[in-house]
DNA sequence: CCAAAAGTGTTAGGCCTACACCCATGA
DNA sequence: TCATGGGTGTAGGCCTAACACTTTTGG
């Protein structure tokens, strides 16, 4: 076969084979030590009135990725935004419109408000806890829990707790948040411990505010000093 | 909006943002203690005489997994086939033909031999030492190291090195499986010591045969008491 | 002074690592 | 008998996990 039939052909089959192709998030805001998820209500048969992950179709002049920060930002008023392709789905029937294939990512995002607001078209957009989710529209229940497990896999294995704190925490805070993700109970001094060994915090001179207890000192995330540190081939354990 | 207006609405977004979606799959094979990667000659422009992945477009008929199962079984006749998606790659201008939206798939063949042979098209296909590959086309490069960096992943994080041996193998062959695709050297003894204490081997009454020294005893992957301990939450390392 | 969370060290056990010699077989 | 890889045990260090009391602040 020479280049010009090669090329034809797979012209061809590119234009036979065309589906349509989604992007999905799963937006996690954690706040009040839960754990939280944006969902959308859905109002296509038979979904209506489940909840569904915000997604949307991909546009010919973005690239996934974008995709998925146009869709994030379109929802989200936020400092910052952390962004992982986590897995796609495209299962014949998972849609009921016809094929669509779609690519899930999970996103953390640091939150201050948990408002439920609208899309333009009026649907409700409403944070859930993910301890307390309602049943979801598609596969979005299969990508959810996947998503969610990739986290706390992540979790676990680089500093990503700190995409979802304000950017001065205290390590309680810190610890709170493993706590909830990863849904087990962690030793104060081992993590503290365990924290400082890492040196990936840079100590700040604040403290805590308005507490009604003696105020904790508050940290930050030290970016230069992962980067550096990764760079070593070193590796971050819980 | 009402439910037949989003039906109309969805509808119409598919068909303006349909894509051409492909499977792409990286397959590895083990032997002569090297890691292999199996590729096709490529003859679309301006790839002529690169090398890439294979893979092909996604029929209307068949999920994703099928897709990458149909795709290895096209070019390789195996006992055991062991896929895992990977990542999904949409960037606008990957493929010189128009939009190509690709998910990829690592996977681990059992091969005996490793010759060379030919696509229907007449396209050779032929296996790398995975040490030693050729420039390869589209963004076929990025997509094998991340498959790599997967495999690698994986192996250390849960028993799968037996997928890439014959069924029966030494407990060195294992240990020298390792080595190569980890690119790390490990210790005999602790290896073994290890392995045993996973209970994941099943010792058979046989022997290897046809070496020039004394013959190593042959074990099988015990797949009840990996599903079994598993379920208990433990937990495969190294 | 009371409540509430911050902050702080030590110890025991398990796991990983490093390491060297004899054994069984085929040529 | 020689060459080749098979097979085996032990000791030290490191990391993890368990555990309780004092301190600081606000009310």
């Amino acid at each position: 076969m020479n280049a010009s039939d090669s090329i034809s052909q797979t012209r061809a089959a590119m234009d036979e084979y065309r589906v349509a192709f989604s992007v999905d998030c799963v937006i996690f805001g954690y706040g009040k030590e839960k754990l939280n998820i944006l969902l959308v209500e859905c109002n296509l048969p038979p979904y209506i009135g489940k909840w569904s992950l915000l997604g949307d179709f991909i546009r010919d002049d973005e690239d996934l990725d974008s995709a998925a920060h146009r869709v994030l930002s379109g929802y989200t008023h936020v400092n910052s935004i952390y962004l992982e392709q986590v897995s796609t789905y495209g299962n014949r029937c998972r849609h009921p419109l016809g094929r669509v294939i779609t690519t899930a990512y999970y996103s953390l995002v640091q939150v201050t408000t948990f408002e439920d607001t609208y899309t333009s078209d009026g649907l409700r957009v409403k944070w859930f806890d993910v301890d307390d989710l309602p049943g979801l529209a598609f596969d979005h229940d299969e990508i959810l829990s996947s998503c969610y497990e990739r986290l706390q896999k992540c979790l676990r294995e680089r500093p990503i707790g700190f995409e979802l704190l304000p950017k001065e925490f205290t390590l309680s805070q810190l610890r709170r948040l493993y706590e909830v993700v990863l849904n087990i109970e962690l030793d104060k001094r081992n993590f503290r411990r365990k924290l400082k060994s890492l040196n990936l915090l840079k100590e700040t001179e604040k403290l805590q505010e308005d507490v009604p207890h003696r105020p904790a000192k508050l940290f930050k995330f030290d970016h230069k000093q992962y980067i550096s540190q990764m760079s070593n081939g070193l590796h971050f354990e819980l």
